[in-house]
DNA sequence: CAGCAAAGTTAGTGACCAATCACTAATGAT
DNA sequence: ATCATTAGTGATTGGTCACTAACTTTGCTG
């Protein structure tokens, strides 16, 4: 497998260890048995444990914004919201990058390199929902809001509220999210 | 001092060590040094690391709480929301506050025993919240979206925005922030 | 003041973990 | 066939950290 393929891999694995353990407690070890290489060769692929964090980050705000460019296709104001929102209820499937936002979150409290790409990739989520759904600054946050409440409850386990809770913040009236 | 009085000590500093560094980045040396101890003596007042993270949690949602009594006192519906909403935001000043909370919904993806404490209080501050205002639950869903909003926000160290936000998701005034 | 309990310390241990180093196996071009 | 590059490993190391054991100090009370 080539090296590009196998950085690929290794967020795919971080991501998880990452966004279960945090970026704290989650081991390289953990990491590198999860793609099935050693230990030692994650630091061929990347130079350090926050390298990998950081990568994996981007690795979340990139297929989230793909899902968002993907769900507001062809629509604009509260629709195109309505279906992102859907959308990204559907990635409560994927608890892994919930969780990974999450602890993202947490770990820009103490850390400037992460802060500042939290940061920016916010920034950039919030001007593509902004540039997509064209509404006005205040529903931005409030879906916003919305989403960061359900990754607290992602985070707790209470995937059938989250589901009633994604449902009564999007306005949603008894539709199934099946993105 | 009394033990009693050292654990209320501990709590404080406690809560600001693991807001600003997570549960498991957060050292027991750190915490010791900040209250004026040596470390192995923490031992003494609480059986483990994980006790502390624990009570720490609760020292907060007891003193939320409180806060939130106080600030509806003799107010209901909307009027108590948008109090407690604004006493939220003064809590901003105290960020080691906000970020322990941050933190401790991302201990919550791996530990049992922090997600269930996590719940409970979660769950007992939505009832305060529902007993306070009397509105319905989606509106405390916004209310408390908008909470965890503020969160992430404190974590980024974006302040003015912050303010702002604050004021705009309270729907208090329509300004226009630009992010 | 004796004695005793509670408050607090110093010194230490075992476990764990990120990162390094020196090495081997496979692949492919000339 | 040979050489060079790429993929990958085992052993180790330096450092950190939660937690323990054994000891000392302080302050109160009969």
């Amino acid at each position: 497998m080539s090296a590009d393929e196998r950085r690929e891999a290794v967020l795919r694995a971080a991501r998880v260890e990452f966004g279960q353990h945090g970026y704290a407690a989650a081991t390289t070890e953990a990491i590198a048995r999860r793609v099935g290489v050693s230990q030692p060769y994650l630091f061929r692929l990347f130079p350090s444990k926050k390298a990998i964090f950081l990568a994996s980050i981007d690795y979340c705000f990139d297929r989230l914004e793909l899902r968002f460019e993907a769900a507001a296709d062809g629509l604009t104001g509260e629709d195109a919201l309505t279906a992102m929102g859907l959308s990204y209820n559907g990635l409560l499937e994927d608890r892994p990058v919930l969780q990974m936002q999450l602890q993202m979150w947490s770990a820009a409290c103490h850390d400037d390199e992460v802060r500042a790409l939290a940061r920016r990739r916010l920034a950039g989520l919030w001007q593509q929902i902004a540039r997509l759904s064209g509404t006005d600054e205040k529903r931005i946050m409030q879906f916003m809001a919305s989403g960061m409440l359900l990754n607290v409850f992602a985070a707790l386990e209470l995937p059938r509220i989250t589901e009633q809770l994604g449902e009564a913040l999007m306005g949603l009236v008894d539709t199934r999210p099946t993105p």
